[in-house]
DNA sequence: GTGTGTGAACTTGTTCACAGCG
DNA sequence: CGCTGTGAACAAGTTCACACAC
């Protein structure tokens, strides 16, 4: 389901027109693939390119040339025909596509090894991801700092909201007490979930949720090798999004 | 890219007409969607539920029941009309598609945070996914057992390999060393590649790689978010498939 | 010449609607 | 009568191919 881009909003007078469409619409595909893109062109940036075709980009993201084109021309004007497309400045579109240019607070709950392995990825605090609370149930990890935040009782996340406001929650604790925890940070302001504990949840229509399952690249995998060795025949393993699938969001 | 299923290989006498239908593709959007039913019917089973209606199923999974249906289907013919889907029947006939009732070697590279996460996540060992190695460059965590496998030196794979052949590999590094990981891993035997580091890797042909991004559904719900808030009008987030995608697999 | 931007052709995936089985 | 299984209509997404800007 397509979704409007907000108005011009026009900073960013770039090299095009200063661009930014009007009220273009984004398919979801393409916003999926955005992230991919992203991660490539951060790659380039860092090892000093500056600029780049869409064919190289498409190799590199595993995707039709056509296809990187048609996306990146949803967002605007942005490249320079004969040349290609500044890296830095594509970066920056995306980043403002994504509303990664303003910053988002993260609450995490259960700080086990996942939670703290989020905690800690390089991929959030690139992104303006703040981890600004840490939650868990277990009296001995109450009060120890990670990265400078204390971990605290479920119970202080309303507290907790008061003086930050928080974007986002995300659920890494066992199963059981995932319901729980979803509503504790539901009432503390939380408008998007991200679950990554087995349990489907129950949440007010308006809470954006998503569910991530650790083991379900792992099973489309096995579907593809198994292919592969039952009849080591013409098994193409295709490239298909997922993980993230799953009961998600709302309709 | 659809996929043959293998030739009826008739275990499972059953219910219907003992099916597995014969060369069938599996269209990729179905093989997705699969993990998500399993998980779903794993629940019903555990809270003992045995029947399981298209509707009911799709209403957990968020998805269209004429689409459960149609994916369901193209496995074989499974429900009861009038009836439904016995659960467990299912769960087994899903298991049996996605290559999940037969054992998959699992050697994780990396024992940080997120190597931990993995090597004990209930949905690894849930599914005959078996964790047989442990690797890490770290003296400090050489040594440590992790639910009774010895963390070792990538150095030692080879030989590893040897005594238990290696089916897939986890890697769960720092950027810096993922490809120098890869190799390692390919070398001692590994046929499937997933890869958590944020490093676009280099492969032979015949290895399936897939990349996972921690942040990637993160950044999907910033976009999402950032809309709603831009113009609290119809800002429905749509359910996407994404996290898992990224450079993957060959073309 | 080189590589973008994009209509138009095509492929894949989704939904509808209903026949037919239990 | 309820619910599956599926052809047929539809929608979304992808690829092609080429005009056009640099």
């Amino acid at each position: 389901m397509p979704v409007d881009v907000p108005p011009p909003s026009s900073d960013k007078p770039t090299g095009a027109d200063g661009s930014v469409p009007t009220g273009r619409r984004i398919p979801e595909a393409t916003v999926a693939r955005l992230p991919v893109y992203q991660r490539i062109l951060e790659e380039l940036l860092r090892s000093g390119t500056s600029t780049v075709s869409s064919e190289l980009l498409g190799a590199a993201a595993q995707v039709n040339a056509a296809k990187v084109r048609k996306d990146l021309s949803l967002l605007g004007s942005f490249g320079t025909r004969g040349a290609g497309y500044d890296v830095a400045f594509l970066v920056e579109q995306i980043d403002h596509q994504l509303g990664l240019d303003r910053d988002w607070t993260v609450a995490i709950a259960g700080v086990g090894n996942l939670g703290r392995a989020l905690a800690r990825s390089q991929g959030f605090a690139a992104r303006n991801f703040e981890v600004v609370a840490l939650v868990d149930t277990d009296a001995s990890i109450i009060g120890e700092r990670i990265d400078g935040v204390e971990v605290r009782h479920p119970d202080d996340l309303p507290a907790i909201a008061e003086s930050t406001p928080l974007a986002i929650g995300v659920i890494t604790t066992p199963a059981p007490v995932a319901q729980r925890v979803a509503d504790l940070l539901i009432e503390a302001g939380v408008r998007s979930l991200l679950n990554f504990a087995p349990r489907v949840l129950d949440v007010p229509d308006d809470v954006f949720l998503r569910y991530v399952d650790l083991s379900m690249e792992l099973q489309v995998m096995s579907f593809y090798q198994a292919r592969r060795l039952d009849h080591e025949a013409g098994g193409r393993m295709p490239i298909i999004r997922s993980v993230g699938l799953s009961p998600g969001g709302r309709r």
